[in-house]
DNA sequence: CAAATAGTTGAACAGATATTCAACCGTTCA
DNA sequence: TGAACGGTTGAATATCTGTTCAACTATTTG
């Protein structure tokens, strides 16, 4: 006789609010734009990206322009770059040696600036 | 004789576009204001954050209603509200053995609306 | 053409992070 | 009072992520 061993960590049904529970599930977005939306933060969510954008709200740049401004190495930046690149925030144009960069996307910018906003108000 | 390395990584002063960069680092923000960006959007950088955001979003839930709408642990969502909770996104109130939680933030909820919108475009 | 330079890339490493597991706390109610 | 249950917590683990390093490409220039 096997022994099934219930998952006293998952919650049974009778102790859930059904009712709201089931009004909830019906309008949730599918789990594939959430996941959108999560990558979407997740590309904003370090230091070292803000501080491109920033600069990079401010004017084009170069990679060492911004290897300079950040004190980094052009490496570490060309990777972070590339992320921005693969999620369209940013976009490039190479001139002879140099590669310049500048913001892609206007709804980004938005909602970065917003918030900026958000923390200024809370300090 | 101690031989110096250069760090051919890092750009030389007379390669960078000097006025450009110095205007740039006038007006960036501060590392520490870029760092609480980072922050705060590292939150909603997880899917499972983003999932009970949403959920949130549509109704005032416990711990198990929003477990069992993900199909994870109490554990699991418990440790993620703890994050949610720290970074003043969401709030609780007990009520006998339950915790309910609930968005916290207007701000928040506007700048993941905006999220969500601008995906919503793009497809 | 060869040397120098801006930038990219992949592998390796170190640090961060999400989930699991087990133990625990506080409240209810039998 | 004590068993049951909702929820929290800390440690352990597995995975992910950012930086470094070295090698490489492409473009300019001597």
């Amino acid at each position: 006789m096997k022994e099934i061993k219930k998952n006293v960590d998952m919650c049974e049904s009778d102790v859930v609010h059904e009712s709201v529970v089931a009004k909830v599930r019906a309008v949730l977005p599918d789990e594939d734009t959430l996941a959108d939306v999560a990558e979407l933060f997740k590309v904003f969510g370090d230091s070292t990206r803000t501080r491109i954008l920033s600069a990079l709200f401010e004017a084009e740049l170069c990679v060492c322009d911004i290897a300079s401004l950040l004190g980094m190495t052009k490496s570490a930046v060309s990777h972070q770059l590339r992320i921005l690149r693969q999620t369209k925030v940013v976009k490039n144009r190479k001139q002879g040696k140099e590669v310049y960069y500048s913001l892609d996307d206007d709804h980004i910018s938005r909602i970065y600036k917003m918030a900026l906003e958000h923390l200024a108000e809370g300090r």
